[in-house]
DNA sequence: CTCCATGTGTTACTCATTGTAACGTTACAA
DNA sequence: TTGTAACGTTACAATGAGTAACACATGGAG
């Protein structure tokens, strides 16, 4: 079948990690351009980059477009969306998919304090009257 | 330096993740208990399992303790604190740091739904009077 | 028209991780 | 003493991730 992102959920390398942060605050960009962006960080030949585009877009991480005769790369998904299906799974796996249970484990586990807490349930509240 | 633990946020491989939850839902057991357990839904040899359970020690997920000339295996850390941690590192990586960006992401993308919000906000209410 | 600069396609090597397991050794019990 | 149940050691294959060389195409400068 599809062979593009084969894992919903694969997780992605430190490099991929660098690569996909650059594609989400800086927006679309040409391989050589994300390149030269992270040099001081993390340098590389071209061909680096490229197979990590590449790779990203396997994993469906990733698009492109062509333009003219260059890939113009571009993130996906978006951030936020990665991030919650990442605790989904977790919750699935660690939590018997209660999200409360998570929550009181980031709260026993020093991950969350009371204060944070406090201004999530503000949040919340908020939220639950605009939406609703 | 130390060589156990090294990557305090390492993950799991498929099989390593199946030991764990058997030593989490079972509690301490020996190598051979816990291969007789996982046999149905994963075969495999006795030297398998010690080398998994062996590894998932050297990663700081499980630890034995000798009992006669037997190992019994444990695990190290619970589950909810593992789920702390790895939700922590999501945060960090996707979310800038902040639950709040987190939970608005997964109310978006459906993971966590607006009556689920509900009853979190009414736990946080409640845990934040008993704690306080 | 020719040739270079620039961009992509292909292929491959290395290293760490994970699953898998054989083989060796040791010690208690019959 | 001998078999069996434990553990210790070592290894090999597959996969994922980083790295990169080399070959091929093509548009523009001369």
């Amino acid at each position: 079948m599809n062979k593009a992102a084969k894992t919903p959920a694969a997780s992605l390398g430190n490099l991929e990690q660098l690569v996909m942060d650059y594609l989400w605050s800086q927006g679309p960009s040409t391989a050589e351009r994300c390149r030269e962006a992270l040099l001081s960080r993390h340098a590389m030949k071209d061909s680096t980059v490229r197979t990590v585009l590449r790779r990203l877009e396997e994993k469906g991480f990733a698009g492109h477009e062509v333009q003219g005769r260059t890939f113009i790369y571009r993130a996906a998904q978006a951030r936020p969306s990665i991030a919650a299906r990442s605790v989904r799974h977790i919750i699935d796996r660690f939590c018997g998919g209660s999200v409360e249970q998570l929550l009181v484990g980031m709260v026993e586990n020093d991950v969350l304090d009371h204060s944070q807490l406090e201004r999530l349930a503000r949040k919340i509240a908020n939220r639950k009257r605009r939406t609703s």
